[in-house]
RNA sequence: UGGGGCGUGGCCAAGUGGUAAGGCACAGGUCUUUGGAACCUGUAUUCGAAGGUUCGAAUCCUUCCGCCCCAGCCA
């Protein structure tokens, strides 16, 4: 029986279209399109629009194309194609051989503006730009019509043709749509649809030096692949009514409709494609795939996967109000999916070294540890045990503050599928800094459990100092330390913190490039593409939810 | 200021005239060989504000206030 109680509500756009469906408009058909522009990475923002895009498609069992929307050669290139092609694949969309291109529809683009300039629907203008700007108007002056605003049809057919030819300086004309130079909607005030760029196209090579406008070929691109629905953020909002203008004045195959919904904003994050950019290019980051960057390939890099965003996205829901979602939620997400698939290991970050001095010299062992709590199935393996360990530095206090549950001199904790260990006495170097601890160990609490039925406060961590592996960790924080960064915030000067001389568990030996696991106690870790055999990297997706941190920060205030 | 949108707890977000879902975060607690996870409990007499309609309003009307977007030959 389906629990009528939970139905689950549906955002705004899946109630439209439901209702479009119903009413079987378009034949009850539903089409949708993910139209991104190859001039930066995909970032978690995109992963919004690309799971209501698609999801809504699969939801209604319709179709999602794949569009680039390459209409400004100054900015595109096929590495972003490359990436956004990857990037959505690897967030888990197909859209089968529905790949297209605005650039694909610049002849039908071009045939389509000879039809508005002979309706005298749209006229070749020769002001310049600065010119333009100015017979726009303001946000409450009326703009005024523009000299060139009424030339005869042949004029404009035959100065569009030598546009397109070529032998024009850029911005020496454009041509306009001949709408309202007085509406109060400054986008309808005559819009321009073609410019002149003397630039080649990453895929049209020299053929075009002229390019459509977004405002034009958007519209019409939607139309010539029979979208019905044609999902965009706010900002082109009152965009809408040009877009309606197109469909309108041409003999197009299909209407589709423009619906907006907000964009996503993240707390301690920047999602403008500029200042994304600008991260690369400046060197602030290493690259659009750096574990710190919102990028879907740096949150690929850092170990995020392709569920826990999609979980995200579904989480955040779908509306028309602003809003900054708390990067918490998706850190949440992230958690929450790692928790129930990551093969668990134990590593030390910080290596202490621990001598239990009345474990047998030369003696050796290997102990039973789940490999995953969560899932029965994951099953287990061995880890080696001997007299010489490490522990975590953070793991050791010579003086323990209330509520520190771990080591300190006197205190027994148990170690972790090994045995209950009780520290003697902490070795400390010239400076005073603890560099040893001697411990003594429990032999009848082999596995972690004792007769008597004692149990310690604390499970610690711990590898075998004779057979862990050296690793690196790469531990990330926020890129911003401001809640709401603008174009000049400044990053975290602690976004990244190396950790070079970890010790890792043997069982880590053979582990590649984009293995997850839990790091026990600490956190969630991926391996990263620079780590080798004999060098391992691991980059920290998140850490473990830490109620000590908690504690210990309220007990400094 | 002209136009277009939006205002429900700290952050998201349901609700579509019948008496405030859910998630995140937070605070307690249970359990625990991860101070993890899981589980339980708590947190809006109130829906930007003020009027009005109605037996009854977050939902309808009026006015006001606040926030976002638009003056690229970017998308």
């Amino acid at each position: 029986m389906p629990d009528l109680e939970f139905t689950a509500s549906v955002d705004f756009i899946r109630e439209r279209v439901a209702e479009d469906v119903k009413v079987k408009k378009n034949g009850g058909r539903v089409h949708t399109r993910f139209p991104p522009e190859p001039n930066g990475y995909l970032h978690i923002g995109h992963a919004k629009s690309i799971c209501l895009n698609f999801g809504v498609a699969a939801e209604f069992k319709g179709l999602c194309n794949l569009r680039f929307d390459d209409t400004n050669p100054s900015k595109e290139t096929v590495e972003y194609e490359e990436s956004i092609q990857r990037d959505v694949r690897w967030l888990g969309f197909d859209w089968d051989d529905r790949m297209y291109y605005a650039s694909d529809y610049f002849g039908k683009l071009y045939e389509y503006a000879v039809q508005l300039i002979k309706d005298g629907n749209a006229y070749v203008d020769s002001l310049n730009a600065d010119e333009i700007r100015e017979y726009r108007g303001t946000l409450t002056e009326p703009g005024k019509n523009s000299p060139y605003r009424n030339r005869s049809v042949e004029e404009n057919l035959n100065l569009f043709e030598r546009m397109r030819a070529g032998g024009f300086e850029d911005g020496t004309h454009v041509l306009r749509a001949k709408i309202d130079m007085a509406s109060p909607n400054i986008n309808m005030r005559d819009p321009v649809i073609f410019r002149i760029m003397n630039v080649p196209h990453y895929r049209q090579g020299s053929k075009w030096v002229i390019y459509p406008m977004y405002d034009y070929a958007h519209p019409i691109s939607d139309a010539l692949e029979n979208i019905t629905h044609s999902l965009c953020t706010l900002e082109f909002e009152d965009h809408r009514p040009l877009y309606d203008w197109c469909l309108e004045k041409l003999p197009v195959p299909s209407r589709p409709v423009q619906i907006e919904f907000a964009r996503l904003n993240l707390s301690y994050t920047v999602l403008s494609k500029r200042k994304l950019l600008t991260l690369v290019t400046e060197g602030t980051v290493n690259g659009w795939d750096d574990p710190r960057m919102p990028t879907l390939s740096g949150l690929r890099r850092r170990g995020y996967t392709p569920e826990a965003i999609r979980s995200f996205c579904e989480s955040i829901g779908v509306a028309k109000r602003d809003a900054i979602v708390d990067v918490a939620q998706l850190e949440h997400a992230i958690r929450d999916d790692l928790n129930r698939r990551s093969q668990r290991v134990m590593a030390v970050l910080r290596p202490l070294r621990v001598v239990i001095e009345n474990y047998p010299e030369g003696q050796g062992e290997e102990l039973d540890a789940i490999n995953n709590p969560e899932d029965a199935s994951a099953g287990t393996r061995k880890v080696p045990f001997n007299r010489i360990l490490y522990v975590e530095q953070d793991d050791f206090r010579e003086n323990p503050p209330k509520q520190f549950f771990r080591l300190a001199p006197g205190r027994e904790v148990r170690l972790r599928y090994a045995y209950f260990i009780t520290c003697k006495e902490a070795i400390k170097d010239a400076a005073g800094k603890v560099v040893e601890l001697r411990c003594m160990y429990d032999p009848a609490t082999r596995g972690g459990d004792s007769p008597d039925g004692r149990s310690p406060k604390a499970t610690l961590h711990w590898v075998s100092a004779a057979h862990a592996l050296p690793a690196e960790a790469r531990l990330y924080d926020r890129l911003f330390n401001e809640e709401r960064p603008d174009n000049d915030s400044p990053i975290n000067p602690n976004s990244l913190e190396l950790v070079r001389s970890c010790q890792v568990e043997p069982s880590l030996k053979a582990a590649k490039p984009g293995d997850r696991f839990q790091f026990e106690r600490i956190g969630y870790f991926c391996v990263d593409p620079d780590s080798k055999p004999g060098a391992l990297v691991f980059n920290r997706t998140v850490t473990l939810r830490d109620t000590w941190a908690k504690i210990e920060k309220s007990l400094k205030k």
